[in-house]
RNA sequence: GCCCUCAUCGUCUAGUGGCCUAGGACGCCGCCCUUUCAAGGCGGUAGCACGGGUUCGAAUCCCGUUGGGGGUACCA
């Protein structure tokens, strides 16, 4: 009934956050999806800012957004900074604007004063032997003017409501749920405006989204049941010339957490930034956030942003909750990370490097040659950037300084010391220091010589050069650190031992 | 309470009436490879919430039940 399919080729959607904390993985996904379907499209993406709230708002959520947006590479065609037709694109400065539109509203008849506290209604729902649960009962719907006139003679300043039709159902077709419909008088007269004036978010969003041309509105479904309500508000829009359209909706289900809860912003998975601390990459976090509700092909659930917006369509997004799983994010992240062309891998570790003291702020020549030839040794055994110290931590520490965890240490067997001591004599005289003669004669030194097998051959040594149990390969850790430091560090172990 | 909504392995999903003795991925468990750990290869574990219909035939359609989620703000 109210449905207005737009061209595909005029696809315009938004994403309108609210900046009232650090970005939450479900508020990413969001934004992802609208990003790929107007890219899919050949739309528009239009960013504002929803800051309607001053009591929740702040410019360090709002800095934090866009820092997030970047990051993940999603970009928009036209609002914060980059500008457009419909400036400001923060609500906060369009005030002038929506004062406008609640006058011609109120002309129009499609608003009303309504004076009635929340105790009121309440206390009237109470004394009728109903609910008091209800909600709002349309009390102020048809006060006469004497009536308001009382009322603002006793000082009171009334919120603005929409009168909303009651003899009528509000439905629509939802682009990821089909048809939605809702009886009609099963919902409340919403206030639009705040008795001090400020507009609320019940009404700038859609005459903003009336404003900017919006076609679809992909959103959160936490928004679902408000929908009725909008529709509401728009043909109100659309009758003083304000909207040209009701867009179209589409609601996509919720990122959830441990147990069946929404993914909560006190629960640190849900923090975009965390993630990005423990070293996923954008690729793989958005990868993953597009499985949530989300598929390119039944057999394949590695994928690039470029994939996913040639196959992107909200009509193809799940209707139902999908819990964020850490285990398979960080999966799908180490598959990206393989993906990495080496130098690029190589760059983006520096970071995580510098972060956890490994590498100075100014790293020399020397230890970026030395991460050059390490990187692809790790490349494989990462599953999150920030696993590199821990794995390449040995390289840049002086021999006496490498620490001994207890887990390698305590795994050493009596023989170690007949191992480190056998190793030693066998590559003290080595003529060439490359990963194939050392790997030569430790084997044969130790595995041949000794009778020890491979794996218990090598862990001693793997242990006195990294500190650790598990490490990049061995042979090639040695010739990367040197002859100098490789015996320094045999001897070093050796001597701990009787 | 009322309104809206969701329901396939532990998790993410494929599946739109016969191709399903339900496929893939992550996880988990074996084995192979192996200089540790990964990666890779092979194999295994585990699911259509329940009850009624409709149909020759239902994971797929309808109704109900149960369970989950959301809304019911002068938050967004």
């Amino acid at each position: 009934m109210t449905e207005t399919p737009a061209p595909a080729s005029d696809v315009r959607v938004r994403f309108c956050p609210s900046p009232t904390g650090t970005p939450h993985v479900g508020l990413v996904r969001t934004a992802l999806f609208n990003w790929a379907y107007a890219r899919h499209t050949g739309g528009k993406l239009v960013f504002r800012i929803e800051d309607t709230d001053s009591a929740r708002d702040s410019e360090e959520s709002y800095a934090q957004i866009l820092e997030a947006l970047r990051w993940l590479g999603l970009d928009w065609d036209e609002g914060i900074d980059v500008g457009g037709p419909h400036e400001p694109y923060r609500q906060s400065r369009r005030r002038d604007l929506y004062d406008d539109v609640v006058r011609r509203l109120l002309e129009a008849g499609h608003l009303y004063e309504s004076f009635s506290t929340a105790e009121e209604i309440e206390a009237r729902h109470e004394a009728a032997g109903r609910s008091k649960a209800l909600g709002y009962d349309g009390f102020d719907r048809d006060l006469t003017p004497e009536q308001v006139a009382a009322f603002r003679e006793a000082g009171r300043e009334p919120t603005l409501r929409l009168r909303v039709p009651q003899d009528r159902d509000y439905s629509f077709d939802d682009l990821v749920r089909g048809r939605i419909e809702f009886k009609a008088g099963s919902f409340p007269d919403p206030v639009l405006v705040r008795a001090n004036g400020e507009p609320l978010y019940t009404l700038v969003n859609p005459v903003d989204d009336a404003l900017m041309g919006i076609t679809h509105v992909l959103r959160g479904e936490d928004l679902l049941s408000s929908t009725a309500r909008q529709i509401a508000l728009y043909e109100a829009l659309i009758d003083i010339g304000v909207a040209r359209a009701v867009p179209r909706f589409g609601h996509l289900p919720y990122v959830m957490g441990e147990g069946n809860k929404k993914l909560s912003k006190r629960d640190p998975e849900s923090n975009l930034f965390h993630h990005r601390e423990r070293g996923f990459v954008p690729e793989g976090l958005l990868n993953y956030l597009a499985l949530l509700g989300w598929g390119l092909a039944e057999d394949r659930d590695v994928f690039g942003v470029e994939e996913m917006v040639a196959a992107f369509d909200v009509a193809d997004v799940n209707a139902s909750p999908a819990r964020f799983d850490p285990a398979k994010a960080e999966a799908i992240n180490a598959a990206h990370l393989r993906l990495l062309a080496p130098e690029d891998f190589r760059e983006r570790l520096v970071p995580y490097l510098q972060a956890a003291g490994v590498l100075p702020a100014q790293p020399s020549g020397e230890q970026l040659q030395r991460l050059a030839l390490a990187a692809p040794l790790v490349q494989e055994r990462m599953t999150l950037l920030g696993q590199a110290p821990g794995m390449l931590g040995f390289l840049f520490t002086a021999d006496e300084d490498v620490v001994l965890e207890a887990d390698a240490t305590g795994a050493l067997r009596p023989e170690a010391a007949d191992v480190l001591d056998a190793s030693l004599a066998a590559l003290e005289g080595l003529a060439e220091w490359s990963t194939p003669a050392v790997e030569a004669a430790l084997r044969a030194a130790v595995v041949d010589g000794l009778g020890v097998k491979p794996k218990f051959a090598f862990a001693p040594l793997r242990t006195a050069v990294t500190g650790r149990r598990v490490s990049p390969p061995l042979f090639e850790s040695m010739e990367i650190l040197g002859r100098g430091s490789s015996l320094a560090r045999l001897r070093r172990l050796r001597a701990t031992l009787g």
